[in-house]
DNA sequence: AGAAATAAGTCAATATGACTGACGTAAATT
DNA sequence: AATTTACGTCAGTCATATTGACTTATTTCT
């Protein structure tokens, strides 16, 4: 048995019953973009498998890594901004916050203006971790781009930019600094 | 309050701190590319969002849609094959499975020519709920790819295939029968 | 100055999706 | 006949998320 990941699918026998009911596999006309959204899925089920791994160390998850990304590149963060971003709850926010506090991977500072609020920074520790683990998917999406088209790079950005919520599109762009975005 | 997602994440000042310690966002010299990073998690985030409000009123989750779509994708297929795609354990599989077939959504057939195989396939009805979710998937797909330059959702494609792991890659372009793959 | 709104944190209870490890059964393969 | 394979299942656990209610400090509004 190697350890490549699922094999004899195609070896699979399609049954009487099957044949009636099922035109083959794209029995919706080929309207359907089907590869895109199988594509998109396993793309991203490898992008963040890299982080998984180093974050495991530190007996953190994907969650851990989502808030330490965006503090690390947003320093001084609200937490109500970061809410927004990341479409979780205060709650779930905070479990894991707390424990990137307490292992000192992120501070928080009272706002100098508006001293309710809890401006999140990384530590030096923190800025470090959120580093390495975006130098793992910096790799990958260097290998993905390397050999693509001239200019393609750009059009995958657009392609990106577009799938987000519309309405969204204007934070998102403000938050990423899209070196141009019409 | 509007419904905008977050808003004056710019408004905030940075400490003096903060200025010692960060030169800036990007203070990782640019060779990090940032942006596609949270480009794909912005993109990736809404891309689920749309079939998760449906799947919500048959109290399923996402784990109930990915074994639904590659089930409807793959008729017939083996459990042992739907794991691997899927990256998950018999037992989590299991359960969402099982559910999916107390309510009429999946069936099971004995493998015809190996007994003890459970081949899988979509009902009707199971079969009417992967396309009406891959339908939302897919407008947003083509309303992001539209007015993307001529040849530049072939780049898309391109880019998203190499994204995944090198070793996975033959298998995921069998089972998304990619149009041509060099 | 007092009332209302806001920022953040917290409590309790719950759900979902995942995990490990072990075990069982039927059927196929050697 | 022994072993392997395909699948299912049991028990226990964990991580991440949810809702709703409540507290505290602080700012803003009237």
């Amino acid at each position: 048995m190697t350890d490549v990941n699922f094999k004899n699918q195609s070896d699979r026998i399609p049954s009487p019953d099957e044949k009636a009911r099922f035109g083959g596999p794209a029995q919706e006309p080929d309207e359907l973009p089907y590869d895109l959204i199988e594509l998109l899925f396993f793309a991203y089920r490898d992008f963040t498998s890299d982080p998984d791994d180093v974050l495991a160390q530190f007996d953190f998850g994907r969650a851990h890594h989502r808030v330490l990304h965006f503090v690390d590149r947003n320093p001084g963060i609200k937490v109500t901004d970061l809410l927004n971003i990341l479409r979780i709850t205060k709650q779930s926010l905070g479990r894991v916050l707390k424990q990137l506090v307490d292992q000192d991977f992120i501070e928080q500072r009272p706002g100098p203006l508006d001293r309710r609020q809890r401006l999140l920074f990384t530590t030096g520790k923190g800025h470090d971790l959120a580093v390495r683990l975006s130098r793992l998917q910096t790799k990958r999406l260097e290998r993905a781009t390397m050999d693509l088209p001239d200019g393609a790079a750009d059009a995958v950005r657009q392609f990106l930019f577009q799938m987000i919520d519309p309405d969204a599109r204007p934070d998102v762009a403000k938050l990423v600094r899209l070196p141009s975005q019409p």
